[in-house]
DNA sequence: AACCAGGTCTCGA
DNA sequence: TCGAGACCTGGT
């Protein structure tokens, strides 16, 4: 099946939005609604096995119009150059509960080992689809071989997952896609290891709200760099939507990944002669 | 061998 | 409300 989009899946798969995405030859293979997908790049779309359309599309977020996000986003300059290098970036419409777990994990942690935790847990809880591919464990799941989380390897994090995955067993997630951003957040910062820049994630990454921007220590040394922003996490935050906008997400995740290939903000201030 | 990683939590001021 | 430290573990 086959669908016309403008998107970029080796940027879209690989930005740290989502830890699941492997490349195999030119297919991408990953897990959605608990089934084995694989996904491929198209010169004017996405080539897909494994999921109809529909939630294909939703988990593209392929009712984004980029060109609109552009020209909105594309207002500060900075952004602007991120966008050409890194065009066809979309955010993900992720599951909350997969997403809040993932991004628990996370926390404080590097691209690499939050990989290598998530698969784990994944391997350790989930159900085997086929080859050495897994589903991610629903809570239950995690409930019923609770004794196993502590050899995954998550260190400190293992508590507030476990806890995690009592709160969302109990229905602690209900709820959360009708709310707006403020109280989104509000709802989400008081469960088990969830602060404030976890919960930016999970409503950005699953919940709709594109303008939440999360802020970890990369996104704060460029705001404070290239912007002269500096602040508590919510003052930031405030600032960042302000400027940013009703897609501060997307002016985020470009920020975060387009910045590296362009000069240092001291080499654009003062070009070489 | 340090240092750091898509932070959170706890605890004083 | 805010800032400082501690904190599992493994990549680089």
């Amino acid at each position: 099946m086959k669908v016309a989009l403008d998107i970029d899946l080796e940027h879209t798969l690989t930005c740290g939005q989502a830890f699941r995405w492997r490349r195999r030859e030119e297919w991408w293979q990953g897990v959605l609604d608990g089934k084995l997908v694989r996904l491929r790049q198209l010169d004017d779309g996405v080539e897909a096995h494994g999921l109809e359309e529909k939630p294909l599309r939703r988990y593209l977020r392929a009712d984004d119009d980029l060109e609109t996000i552009y020209e909105d986003i594309g207002r500060d300059p900075l952004v602007a150059a991120c966008v050409q290098n890194h065009h066809g970036l979309r955010l993900l419409r992720q599951q909350p509960w997969e997403c809040a777990a993932s991004f628990i994990l996370a926390t404080n942690a590097n691209i690499p080992r939050i990989i290598k935790m998530v698969e784990t847990v994944c391997r350790t809880f989930g159900r085997r689809l086929g080859g050495e591919v897994y589903s991610f464990p629903t809570p239950r799941q995690i409930l019923n071989g609770q004794g196993e989380a502590a050899s995954c390897g998550l260190g400190y994090r293992c508590q507030r997952f476990v806890a995690f995955a009592e709160l969302a067993e109990d229905g602690g997630l209900d709820g959360l896609e009708a709310l707006p951003y403020e109280e989104c957040v509000r709802r989400l910062v008081e469960m088990p290891g969830i602060g404030n820049k976890v919960a930016d994630c999970v409503a950005l990454f699953s919940l709709d709200h594109l303008e939440a921007f999360p802020i970890d220590v990369r996104i704060e040394r460029i705001l404070l760099q290239e912007y002269g922003m500096e602040g508590t996490y919510k003052k930031l935050s405030a600032a960042a939507r302000m400027r940013f906008g009703p897609y501060a997400g997307y002016a985020q995740e470009y920020l975060y990944h387009g910045l590296s290939g362009l000069p240092s903000s001291q080499d654009r201030r003062t070009p070489a002669p």
